[in-house]
DNA sequence: TTCCAGGCGTATC
DNA sequence: GATACGCATGGA
């Protein structure tokens, strides 16, 4: 990784990164991709503008030096070689197909209170649909809400969000964390089973939202979140488990499986 | 109209 | 431990 500082602000030279993947896979919710081609968003109360300007060139719009080294490398994980994970997978047919496809993912390190109620709020619901009650919740309280605002309401005052039956899990997500009953920051620094099992102490967090919190929120990339998508790519192609080049990195893999099948959806026929 | 979507809680065996 | 079913909502 390199960048640079400019009148527009910085300039970051990065491989295997791609906007477009990284920020519509499905890992987050609020960014929203403008006219001129840009993508704007939030992450806890910076906002961002970035453009791609070629395949490893990115202008972050009015970005300080601080603000870049930070927020937003650590943000878009821009220190991890994904090339070497890339390379790592190549030992496996299928694995290495969904790498070269979606090469231009990354993992990002998001907020870990955002991403268990973005989560819990994604089950048995679609990518779009999720994008609405997030937004709706984000105008509400003009930005994304703590825990501890969360934890004031209700299933029923949150009835305008329109999630549904997924209501009552946000509320006793908010109720539990702001409560101190659980602590996400604990769980940060637990074994990734022990913290498994602690997140899905929460009413609605089950294996895969637990394992969506702990790759997408906590960076464990050896998190394994098997959706419905994900359960069809195991029997297709991985009835005896997924493949030892995997070993460790079994989010990274997950996420590049889950983006080519989605947008090759033949392949799993 | 029916089916499905980045699942989970509950009941039942 | 495994399996079946209901669940709110809205787009296809």
């Amino acid at each position: 990784m390199d960048y640079r500082v400019t009148d527009n602000g910085i300039i970051v030279s990065q491989n295997c990164f791609d906007l477009a993947q990284t920020l519509d896979c499905g890992q987050a919710f609020r960014w929203s991709r403008r006219p001129d081609g840009a993508f704007e968003g939030d992450f806890l109360n910076e906002h961002l503008v970035i453009s791609q300007q070629s395949s490893d060139e990115f202008l972050l719009h009015g970005v300080s030096e601080e603000k870049f080294l930070g927020v937003w490398k650590d943000y878009f994980d821009l220190d991890t070689d994904y090339s070497a994970f890339i390379e790592r997978f190549s030992d496996d047919e299928t694995l290495s197909q969904a790498a070269e496809f979606a090469s231009g993912i990354r993992i990002l390190r998001q907020d870990p209170w955002e991403t268990l109620c973005s989560f819990i709020i994604s089950q048995n619901n679609n990518i779009p649909r999720i994008k609405g009650i997030i937004g709706r919740l984000c105008e509400k309280y003009s930005g994304f809400p703590d825990y501890s605002t969360l934890a004031e309401e209700t299933a029923e005052s949150l009835a305008f969000l329109r999630a549904g039956f997924r209501a009552k899990y946000i509320e006793d997500a908010a109720k539990r964390i702001a409560s101190h009953e659980i602590s996400l920051e604990k769980i940060k620094s637990m074994p990734t089973d022990d913290a498994r099992k602690e997140l899905m102490h929460i009413c609605g967090v089950g294996p895969k939202v637990a394992d969506c919190v702990l790759l997408f929120g906590m960076h464990r990339l050896e998190a394994f979140p098997v959706d419905v998508w994900m359960k069809k790519v195991m029997e297709r192609f991985y009835p005896d488990g997924m493949p030892e080049c995997a070993k460790g990195l079994e989010g990274v893999a997950q996420q590049y499986l889950f983006h080519y099948v989605r947008c090759n959806r033949e392949k799993l026929i």
